[in-house]
DNA sequence: TTGAAATGAGACACAGATGTATCACCCAGT
DNA sequence: ACTGGGTGATACATCTGTGTCTCATTTCAA
C-alpha cells in the first residue's frame, strides 16, 4: 500500500508540535510507517520540515481565502479567518517555534506572503475605524500567530474545549478581556 | 574571574528563546564562556533547563508579588503584571514551548503555583465586573503566557520597539484590537 | 611575588540520531 | 501462479552532541 504523504505530514506535525524534538523513528511510528519508508519520501528531518512549512503555508493561505479577509468588516473578517485556521493551527503552533531554526538562510518566501496579508487586513482595520491605531499591525500580526498557537496548544492538552478554540481566541484579539459597554 | 551564575542563565535563556536546539556549546559560546566551564555549572543540558526553569518560576512569582496583584482594580494589576513581567519573558518565551518536553515526569510545582495565582487574578476580575465571564480564566492565563512570549520573540527581532512591550501587550490582552467607546 | 582557584582549550569515549543499503515480505495487476 | 513495486525490518557506518578528563593559562587574593 503506498504511503500517504498528506497524511503522514498531518500526523507529523500532530506529534511535533507537542514534542518538538522528537526522533525520525518516532514520526515514524507515529505516522504507522517504518523508518525506512519515511526517509524514502523526505530525504532527511530537515526535508520533513520543509514540507510541513509548505503544507502549513498553503494552509494558511487557503484559510485567508476560504475566510475571505478582504470583504466586510475588518473585525468579521479577523474572525472568519480564525475559524478558517483552526485546522492548520497544530502546524502554526509548530512552525512559529521552529523558525527561528533557519536562522540566515533563506525563509521559505511564502511566510512574507501570509505577513503581508495579515498585516494588511489589520492595517485595514484601522484605516476603517475598526481597529485602534495605537496597536501597530505588526504587533496586531504577531499577536494573531501567538494566539492561534497558545490556543492550539491548550486544546492539545485539553486545558480549552476544542469547540471553544475559535471563539476564544478571536474574542479576547478583537475585544481583549476587559467587560466593554460595546457587548 | 568567577563565573556569573545569572549572566549565563540569562544569556541562554535569550539564544535558547530564539534557538531551542542550540548546543550546550553554542550556549556557552554566547556566554562567553567555555564549553567545559559551562559544564562545571551545570552538571548538563537538562540541569541548565531545570536552573531555568526555576529561576523564571522565582522572576515570576517575583513579578506578581511586585505587581501586587491582589490590589486594586483586576484590569490595573494585569497592567502592572505585564509590566513587571518584562525582564523574565525571553525567560518564559523559552520555557513555555519547551515545557512540553517534560511530559508525564514531574513538572516543577511553581507552574502551579503560578498558574493558580493568574487564575484567582482573572477570575477576581469577573467577580468583579472588570473581566467579561465568557473567557475563561484558564483561557485567559493561556493567552497570558502566550502574548508574553510572543511580544519577548518580536522584540528580540525588533519587530516590536522594546518600549512598547508593555504597552501592547496589556493593551491588546484587556482591550482587544477593537475601537472601543470606552478609550 | 606567590599560590590557590577558576577558566579555556583540547582530547577522548560514549550515546543517540541519522542516512544508506540490503533482504524478505505483502499485495496488486497481469 | 507470476511478477514487480512498495514496504517493514534490520544492519551498518557516520555524524553530532554530550559528559569527562587533563593541562596550560589566567586571575585574584594573600
Amino acid at each position: 500500500m503506498s504511503v500517504d504523504r498528506t497524511q503522514v505530514l498531518r500526523t507529523a506535525a500532530a506529534l511535533l508540535s507537542r514534542k518538538a524534538t522528537a526522533t525520525m523513528d518516532e514520526v515514524a511510528r507515529a505516522a504507522g510507517i517504518g523508518r525506512a519508508t519515511l526517509h524514502r519520501h523526505f530525504a532527511g528531518r530537515d526535508a520533513l520540515v520543509r514540507a510541513l512549512e509548505q503544507m502549513c503555508i498553503e494552509e494558511a493561505e487557503a484559510a485567508l481565502d476560504t475566510a475571505r479577509i478582504e470583504e466586510g468588516p475588518a473585525d468579521e473578517a479577523v474572525r472568519r479567518l480564525v475559524a478558517a485556521s483552526e485546522p492548520a493551527a497544530p502546524l502554526l503552533a509548530f512552525l512559529v517555534t521552529e523558525n527561528q531554526l533557519f536562522e540566515g538562510e533563506g525563509q521559505n518566501e511564502g511566510w512574507a506572503r501570509l505577513d503581508a496579508r495579515l498585516v494588511a487586513l489589520f492595517r485595514r482595520g484601522q484605516e476603517e475605524g475598526t481597529f485602534r491605531i495605537d496597536l501597530s499591525p505588526a504587533w496586531l500580526c504577531e499577536a494573531f500567530y501567538g494566539l492561534i498557537g497558545s490556543g492550539a496548544w491548550a486544546v492539545a492538552d485539553g486545558r480549552v474545549a476544542a469547540n471553544d478554540f475559535s471563539y476564544m481566541i478571536a474574542e479576547l484579539l478583537l475585544g481583549g478581556a476587559r467587560r466593554s459597554v460595546e457587548k
